[in-house]
RNA sequence: GGCGACGUGGCCAAGUGGUAAGGCAAGGGUCUGCAAAACCCUGAUCACGGGUUCGAAUCCCGUCGUCGCCUCCA
């Protein structure tokens, strides 16, 4: 089977392959640590580790680099207004995200690349550029010269001339060309600054992501991803500016994830319509976005509502009522079921591969999983034993978690209320011989209450982790 | 104003030429002391208007609507 993912940079998909076979280098943009993370920035963070893990699942070997953006006008901007220091800013943010994207069951990336630990490369990269005619200094500040780069504008489409026409572009006096962007700014007293030949400084914003590819992956990379909003001008400027150094193409594959919406608009700082992945965790768990993740598709945009949310939990639910235990009691089911679901698990891994490797259809990819789910509670309600019910158990929890879901979550909490909830339930079904409903339905409700869910059948009572 | 994406049942959503996956919700049923879960059954002709085709949700044109980018942004 052959993947095929769809590029940015060609408005289409294509089949995928790697500059070397057997290996994809996959470089994501990461956030500016200047404030806490929302769940817009988890979405695109899942995209990408969905992405990876599939890739992985596919046997590729990932090498997987996402970037911190440790120092620029916002930090310094930050830590100013709490009279902080910039770096210790950015730390701790940087840490933040880092715990975050663990609670998300998000694989970590490779390599965490940092802007203040790449300045050399970062100075080099600006110093070849300007000798090379595609940048200039003017007083300190580098700016890259767009009208030097004969393509400029074919990863967002745009051209130069559409761009002048009615745009509100600021005017300033120091760049040649109003697109002209910062490769260096120079610091302002007070300002976190590294020498380079242009006097004391920072680098710009695109310069870094640049940098850190050529230091980690290389001049060429096979799929370069991040958030829609960023097409324009952060990769289009890192196209330019790589491509004019090395002469090759940048990134075989631009991969962009749509953004998240809420009430509407794109969650964003600006207009304050956001949810922390602080907030979001307090409440939920990881896997609830992860769903709701998978049930879009990656390129749309996604809006969050209080519905979608209670519509992602439940369907997290079903898919977990698939590994549940046979019923007790259980003779075995007829021939006919067993085959019927021996033959469903087939038809699910086909369907789950055939959905991925059409750019990553996730949604196409639940669709098969719930099937499966179907026939093993089509099987254990026609009195499958857990034995008869294994493979397909087993092969719904190694698809679910090549998506990152986790299926199994009872151990999160104390296995040692196993035994005394077994004791209740005991009691319990005494109660329920001797027909004393009233006392056997407290039990039930208070055990709901302390979260396990009490489920009573023919041959007797099961107990579960409610989720 | 320029560039781009999208519009499928109450909600989310797959499907991009041959008569509409899946999930949630809703209604009916099986099971059950009750409940819950699970299982079974029930619903859309695909924004609108033209066109191409034997045949279109799926291709083309137009209209309307929504969103993103054009400034920092996952």
């Amino acid at each position: 089977m052959v993947l095929r993912v769809y590029n940015t940079l060609t408005r289409q998909k294509e089949e995928f392959t790697t500059l070397v076979p057997g290996r994809v280098s996959l470089y994501v943009c990461g956030p500016t640590v200047y404030d806490k993370a929302h769940i817009g920035h988890a979405m695109s963070a899942l995209v990408f580790d969905i992405i990876r893990r599939y890739l992985e699942f596919k046997g590729y070997e990932v090498r997987h680099v996402m970037n911190y953006t440790d120092v620029d006008d916002k930090i310094i901007l930050r830590a100013n207004e709490l009279n902080m220091d910039p770096f210790e800013l950015a730390e701790r943010y940087t840490r933040e995200y880092d715990q975050h994207l663990a609670d998300l069951n998000i694989l970590p990336a490779t390599v965490n690349p940092r802007a203040t630990q790449e300045m050399s490369t970062i100075i080099d990269m600006v110093q070849r550029l300007i000798s090379q005619g595609y940048a200039y200094n003017k007083n300190g500040d580098v700016y890259f010269r767009v009208t030097r780069d004969a393509d400029y504008g074919k990863l967002s489409g745009r051209r130069l001339e559409d761009m002048q026409a009615g745009a509100r572009i600021s005017v300033d006096e120091r760049k040649e060309h109003p697109m002209d962007f910062a490769l260096w700014k120079s610091a302002k007293p007070g300002e976190p600054a590294w020498e380079s030949p242009w006097g004391p400084g920072r680098p710009g914003w695109h310069i870094e992501c640049s940098a850190m590819n050529l230091t980690h992956l290389g001049e060429q990379i096979d799929i370069h991803g991040g958030g829609n909003d960023l097409i324009f001008p952060h990769h289009e400027n890192e196209i330019a500016q790589t491509e004019s150094l090395t002469g090759r193409p940048f990134a075989r594959y631009w991969i962009h994830n749509g953004m998240l919406q809420l009430s509407g608009e794109k969650m964003s700082k600006s207009l304050g319509n956001l949810i922390t992945i602080e907030e979001f965790l307090s409440l939920y768990e990881g896997d609830v976005l992860r769903m709701m993740v998978l049930n879009s598709s990656y390129r749309n945009p996604l809006s969050y509502s209080d519905e979608i949310l209670a519509q992602a939990k439940r369907a997290l639910e079903r898919l977990r009522s698939g590994i549940r235990p046979a019923l007790p009691g259980s003779q075995g089911a007829p021939a006919d079921v067993l085959e019927s679901l021996t033959s469903q698990v087939k038809k699910t891994a086909q369907e789950f591969v055939e959905a991925m490797d059409d750019d990553f259809n996730t949604a196409g990819a639940l669709a098969a999983l719930f099937e499966l789910v179907r026939a093993i509670n089509q099987a254990r309600d026609a009195g499958a034993t857990d034995d008869q019910l294994a493979d397909a158990r087993n092969e719904l929890i190694r698809l679910s978690g090549v998506l990152g879901l986790r299926l199994q979550v009872e151990s999160r909490r104390g296995e040692q209320a196993g035994p005394f909830i077994e004791l209740l339930l005991e009691v319990r079904n005494e109660l329920r011989k001797q027909k004393l409903w009233a006392l056997s339905d407290v039990v039930r409700d208070r055990l709901l209450e302390l979260g396990v869910v009490i489920e009573d059948s023919r041959e007797g009572s099961s107990w579960r982790w409610k989720e």
